[in-house]
DNA sequence: CTCTGGCTATAACGATCGTCATAGTCTACC
DNA sequence: GGTAGACTATGACGATCGTTATAGCCAGAG
């Protein structure tokens, strides 16, 4: 086979970030997300053994991937043009669903509480979240920022921007990420500049 | 009867909203809510004649009104110390729980995605945001800084917890909430002040 | 004491869940 | 052309879901 690499499978992770950016993790069954995909129950599990996890872990990952790309790709133009990538794409994804979806990697960070051990997805969440933040961070060192205040500040963006979406989607609205969007802009500017 | 007014239905929401606050909103039974208030199954549909949407409407609105109130009474002494309030409250949900808890408000707020209509569980999460940011908001008013702003400052403040706290159960780690913390107090000590 | 009505106990309803097993199809290579 | 192995089709498993129905309990009013 190898010709294929049928991107079977990829649309599937990509459904399944659709999916449970909408509804959460545990409100997504693994049949929907075979459906919406077109592919066959058969196949999820053909393609992921380990079931609902590994498909929640490979949607985190895949969604991280995507936007830890987007915003390499910008930041290149400096920590302002980035931050404000960072926020028109989330600012795309709540307005073209009509104020139904979200993030994906936050509708998996809060619905795994486990009382023994740590789901990997969850664990895939932490490391998304260490991603953009870094990537942030990095640059606002790169343009002068002082270290702590860079990190201080990169976690704040990711937060409150997480926060935020979740905000919009509540009050069928922008004006929260508008506001935050403000914000944000002059403490980056600021952070840049002093 | 009358005399009663059981703290059995208020337990059942307090528990309602402390095990949506871990695990979500659908991953969360009606059985489970019961059997955790040490209720019967039969007394919550008793109590809530809608379901389980009643009950997350409530779970919701009971959050909402036990943080306003305590932030109303913190913020008597300014901004500041109604912000290290407000933060020190979810850091104590996050430490207590082990990082299994967070905020139920938010879960509820991530959960919902109709196609028609917009659950009352969603409307009334939408409303504990306005509240919090309202107070916050009026009180950063009363102590000198411009309308805007404020409204700006508080929608940051509110969206920036509700992520961050997720993070911090995401990364098993009360780093992120230090971090957003400082960047905070910063900024509100900075917009009461000029 | 009787009776009323808030609360409980118990069982069931259809639906759907995650997961697995098994047999079948199809395609790529020898 | 035949064989191997990737993919699909189908159906079932036990469990659990939200919800409802019905019968029973038990305190307080008359």
């Amino acid at each position: 086979m190898a010709k294929s690499s049928t991107p079977s499978r990829e649309r599937i992770v990509a459904g399944a970030a659709d999916m449970i950016s909408r509804r959460g993790l545990s409100a997504t069954s693994i049949r929907e997300m075979a459906k919406h995909a077109k592919a066959p129950l058969g196949s999820t599990y053909h393609y992921f053994p380990e079931g609902k996890q590994q498909l929640a872990t490979e949607a985190v990952r895949y969604t991280g991937e995507w936007v830890a790309r987007a915003l390499r790709k910008e930041l290149e133009a400096g920590p302002v043009e980035g931050l404000r990538a960072f926020l028109a794409l989330w600012r795309a994804i709540v307005v073209e669903s009509d104020f139904r979806a979200g993030c994906p990697v936050l509708a998996v960070a809060i619905e795994e509480a486990p009382a023994d051990e740590i789901p990997p997805a969850l664990a895939a969440a932490a490391e998304v979240f260490d991603q953009w933040e870094s990537l942030l961070a990095a640059s606002l060192r790169a343009h002068g920022a002082e270290a702590e205040r860079a990190a201080q500040l990169a976690t704040l963006v990711v937060a409150s921007v997480e926060g935020t979406v979740a905000m919009c989607r509540a009050k069928r609205s922008m004006e929260p990420l508008d506001r935050t969007a403000e914000q944000l802009e002059a403490l980056v500017a600021g952070a840049i500049r002093g």
